[in-house]
DNA sequence: CCGCAATTCATGCATTTGTAAACTGATTCA
DNA sequence: TGAATCAGTTTACAAATGCATGAATTGCGG
């Protein structure tokens, strides 16, 4: 049951986590000072670090497995890997891939250069939102390269543009449009929309697209959720298929698998993505080592944000599967 | 039992933090994954936040002490008040001025629109510095105003501005001098020296500067650092001097109370001060309640930053001293 | 090889934190 | 009126944390 309105204030959240954090008082003083329960306190404090009120920040998250991050380049041939440590009981790839995905993103802006940079959508996008602090660049663009699905969670095309553009101090520019054209529904004709169009033309002049991939099952919201009801997964592994980038399906090669498929997909093309000058994929989890690995020979990838857990298979998986060759 | 050499050094700390606060896995669940002691563990984490290299963040502290904040600015007659919640029983009042002016100033710099500001030093500016997290601001000079002492701590005139224009990704200039001339010396021709005179120019094109104050006691390190042989605590009090801003001493209406000392103070002249955009005050602490209102009364601070002991301190003295006028 | 000094480790314990269950007191509604 | 509902408090307790203590280990000079 949905039990909403327990209405505390956001300047009581806030007051509570000021003592808390920047005065580094215990719960019990806190609760004492302001005249509450201890019980109120620890749930304010619990509400604020889901709300993302509080953010805590790493300084240098890059020093980490450096060694590893090294091999997993020459491994893959990708320009630069991003490791970070996983928790290996309670395995949950979203929040420190997103987290360092959005260490790096902050890292990129400052660097400057970047006009606009196209995002896709998933739960370790979101994620990355949540981690990010507030920052201004009021000449960026954020571009969304990926239709959405009909639920309309904050993880979906709309929240994903307009959650980074918001922390991010930027414009943003949506594709509202299904993720899957109806089928026999004509491509062409459907992207000639004007809105359609006007958006489209703007992913000829992305300086960077942040990717993410997944694999074929019901792990993949894409698939379980987002696929129309005459594509099954178990025709798509029929043809090969390990995976997609973008909704378009890859095997195990990086080669496309269903032009069929792939022509109903709205957003990007892969084969506009390998233009971009900076590929980020941020991906993690065992069930992704072969797609990631499929992206990354189809070259979608420059910068590839994992964790340590998947860094691991992903070498692993190579050398036992690879025949040796010249690199 | 595998006795490596671990090092403490920072890529342990960092993956030690990342499992911490990303992943929140509990100190021990740390140490068995990394095969260390949970001591260690937790002193890893304890180094880490000394070090200042996890940086919590929260979102929105202006919005406490809303109502403190109005009757504050209207009292003392100034544009903005922002009032932080301070510990009362262990009372520091460095921290959480510190870290409320870091995010004011994060705030304004993300308007836009300066291009260089001046800083003072003390320990409420170094508190700051810790709490800001890394800033790119290629454009931005930070200015020291007020020369140094001869110990060089962290909180110095050197490292104020250096470590500010480091958090912030910008230049610096410093005013390589003592903080008093000495007795006899010319000022204007000590100032004409070459590097002094190009300095000083700086200070009439600030865009904003960030001011410390402190009473006449041994709780201001410059009273009991940085004055002078010849200066003593109780000549200054019996000219009527309750505190100083940039070593320039004030009679509680905020007159200058001895031309003879701040003729000798090396540092932007109070009223050059008066003359900048953007006055903003950091500072808290019951012993400094009297030359706070006396700054304001001075017209050299448009936004305080303080704490609510302070300010209700601030407003109850205000009340008690001043006869009754109109508003 | 021994013993001394300096670390590092294991252990134990008091405090703090997270969470569930029982309780209270007001409000609603049959 | 009195049971049901609900918001919030109190109580209780297990887990996690911070810290201190003595034991064990290491390095090193004699």
């Amino acid at each position: 049951m949905a039990r909403e309105l327990i209405e505390d204030s956001e300047a009581f959240i806030t007051e509570v986590c000021w003592h808390y954090y920047v005065n580094e008082m215990t719960q019990a003083e806190v609760a004492r000072l302001m005249d509450v329960t201890r019980l109120r306190v620890n749930q304010a404090i619990q509400r604020a670090r889901q709300l993302g009120m509080v953010k805590i920040q790493i300084e240098s998250p890059f020093t980490t497995r450096i060694e590893m991050q090294e091999s997993l380049k020459s491994t893959l041939g990708i320009d630069r890997a991003v490791v970070t440590p996983a928790n290996r009981d309670a395995y949950d790839y979203h929040q420190p891939t997103g987290a360092a995905l959005a260490a790096l993103l902050t890292e990129r802006l400052r660097a400057g250069g970047w006009s606009s940079f196209g995002v896709s959508w998933g739960l370790t996008l979101d994620a990355a939102i949540a981690r990010l602090t507030k920052q201004n660049h009021p000449d960026l663009e954020v571009v969304s390269i990926l239709g959405g699905t009909a639920q309309g969670s904050s993880f979906n095309s709309f929240g994903i543009a307009s959650g980074f553009a918001r922390a991010l101090g930027a414009h943003y520019s949506i594709l509202t449009a299904p993720i899957y054209l109806s089928e026999g529904l004509d491509r062409d004709l459907f992207l000639s929309q004007f809105a359609l169009r006007e958006h489209f033309q703007k992913f000829d002049n992305l300086d960077a697209v942040l990717l993410t991939c997944s694999n074929v099952s019901n792990k993949s919201f894409l698939v379980s959720h987002g696929l129309p009801n005459e594509l099954t997964p178990a025709s798509l592994i029929e043809q090969g298929a390990i995976g997609d980038v973008l909704g378009q399906f890859l095997d195990k090669d990086g080669n496309s698998v269903s032009k069929a498929v792939d022509d109903r997909a709205v957003g990007m093309l892969l084969e506009k993505v390998q233009r971009v000058p900076e590929k980020i994929m941020a991906a993690a989890g065992p069930h992704k080592v072969e797609i990631i690995r499929a992206a990354c020979k189809r070259g979608l990838v420059d910068t590839l944000v994992t964790d340590d857990v998947t860094a691991e298979l992903l070498m692993s998986a190579e050398l036992s599967d690879a025949p040796p060759t010249a690199k």
